[in-house]
DNA sequence: ACTGGCACTCTGCCACGCCAAGTGCCAATC
DNA sequence: GATTGGCACTTGGCGTGGCAGAGTGCCAGT
């Protein structure tokens, strides 16, 4: 009994590596040929009926091989599948190359390159959240007579600017003692705690000074709260050409989503990972009806932000896995 | 003979037109369905061939209608297309869409969206030159005991930065002074115009103190000199889906040049149009192999700085001539 | 519990033939 | 001389039919 059960899912396994590898529907016949299996065609041929009746494989048409569902690629990925170790050359690789990144926006630039590299899927990585927000310096920049441009320096070393409409015709001096102001109400603060500091500093102003002062303690308001987590760098998408067979249909609503970022992120925020962790989804797990047809392999990395590859259901999920995993501690690492 | 000449051009106008629209080559009998050209289908047959002998058209085989060739499509959008104006209602949309970006990067984000909506092609913009760069304030933030970050506000409100390996140990106390010493030495100045202050600055400094204040200096140079432009902003790339015919052999290279972004950017150092004209290239009059199915319409805006949009060139020239003309000119005045 | 064998069912592919659309050319006409 | 109607010819696309290959389910035998 117990014997039984691990054959049919040793098959399950031969059947995902050969639907993977062929990109075709695989029969006993030629399962046998690619696998030391131990047993006839027409045992297979009965197990694989009831891997069908579990609703794990699936059969296009009466008399065609089987192709893999998505239940069938996650008990895949949750009981088959070994995860393979990267190779010494690759984790040297990485290493080397995330090493001498000049910035946190090049780390990221060069991570997510690498994983769609060495996956051959669309990779993406959000931008890191901003862990201990301190604000370090804001600095103000008079651009035209009435715009205003306020920028945000945090200690963590992320910058973040606005520009901000103003009354025309105050001089730059006037910009200059107010950004010394600001600072020394704002500075060694946390985003999160601005409102009541900058509400009693404006207080504090003569009356008659107090609205054009808080025209820009809003915006810096709002800038401190706006989340750059928000965004996302993308890589390889060109890989999805290679691997969608049926292009016209499946293509278009996926190239929008990717440029969309919105359903990723929202993606993003459902896959709560540990840092270190990974998480796959598998076509119907995944909500937006744009992505059934893909799977997306995830993984968290510094403090709560996520880097993930897509492909499609039918990838290679041994290496993607032990990749996108290796890839968010060392970034993880990096980031310190 | 004028006029046999002018009855030519609207015979390719009108193949060009049907081509566009239908995505199948054209033959002289349908062309009569579609067109009041006056004559009969011998004569359209006549001038086809005189057509095909000057290379403006081509037979895919014998006994197939004809396909614009790129001659073709150049004399068309030379002598034939009419540059039909945007509408008044997409004035305005434009207008009330670009007029509150709040930001040099959003107003950026939304030319572009809109420029991919309104032609439904794939939409890209370079980053703005930098005109007038003088340095308004350098900003030293010490992001962990041995990595400090450079960053660099521009008068015109740009921002830029990168982070620097340094020496451990120093204290918070010794940036802050630097800082103010090299904010002395920068401040107003053009970015092309460091090298020499900062040198003498060095200079200025008792020996043993060099080597410190130069790590940080050279990069302030380095982060001055580095040119933004050299970055691409794009959208819409779902589009291409939706255009090309051949998918496996077409888009997986187009996708990649489009990653890529260094081919993009030779191609807009290479349209040097003045600001508010318009530069059209088609199939193999752009470099680059991978472009040689596509067309481009590019327009200068601001100071030198290009936008254009990308397609097959089997595209609407006339559309996307005049959308691209306009907002260009609408980016340009609101960069002031 | 497996296995070998058998009858059955599809899909993919190839060959065939027909049709529609298109061409080029030529003699006739304005 | 330019234009036109007519005609013979070419060719890709499409539907049909037949055939081979791969796969399945089931059953009787070990």
């Amino acid at each position: 009994m117990r014997e039984t059960e691990d054959r049919k899912l040793h098959i399950l396994g031969a059947i995902v590596e050969d639907y993977v590898a062929t990109r075709e529907p695989v029969g006993s016949k030629s399962l046998l040929e690619r696998h030391e299996l131990g047993v006839s065609a027409a045992t297979v041929r009965n197990d694989m009926s009831l891997l069908e009746e579990e609703g794990l494989i699936h059969q296009p048409h009466t008399s065609a091989g089987r192709v893999p569902t998505d239940k069938g690629y996650r008990t895949f990925v949750d009981h088959v599948a070994t995860i393979k170790p990267l190779s010494a050359p690759e984790r040297r690789a990485i290493s080397v190359l995330l090493e001498d990144a000049d910035d946190v926006e090049d780390l990221l630039a060069r991570t997510v390159r690498l994983l769609a590299q060495l996956t051959q899927q669309v990779a993406m990585v959000q931008y890191p959240a901003r862990r201990q927000a301190r604000i370090r310096h804001v600095e103000l920049v008079k651009v035209a007579d009435s715009l205003l441009l306020v920028v945000l320096i945090l200690e963590s070393g992320r910058v973040d600017q606005r520009t901000v409409p103003v009354m025309a015709g105050r001089p730059a001096e006037y910009y200059a003692a107010l950004r010394d102001h600001l600072n020394r109400v704002v500075a060694g603060r946390e985003v999160t705690d601005l409102t009541a500091p900058l509400g009693d500093y404006l207080d504090s102003l003569p009356r008659p000074e107090r609205p054009a002062a808080a025209e820009v303690a809003e915006t810096l308001v709002a800038l401190a709260a706006s989340r750059a987590e928000d965004r996302i760098m993308m890589a390889g998408t060109s890989n999805i050409a290679r691997s969608a067979q049926d292009f016209a249909r499946d293509v278009e609503p996926l190239l929008d989503v990717l440029e969309e970022q919105l359903v990723l992120l929202r993606l993003f925020t459902a896959m709560h990972v540990s840092p270190g962790a990974v998480e796959v989804r598998i076509g119907s797990e995944l909500e937006d009806r744009a992505l059934h047809s893909t799977a997306v392999v995830g993984a968290g990395y510094g403090a709560g932000s996520h880097l993930a590859i897509l492909g499609p259901r039918r990838m290679d999920y041994a290496t993607g896995i032990s990749t996108v995993q290796a890839i968010a501690r060392y970034v993880s690492r990096y980031l310190e």
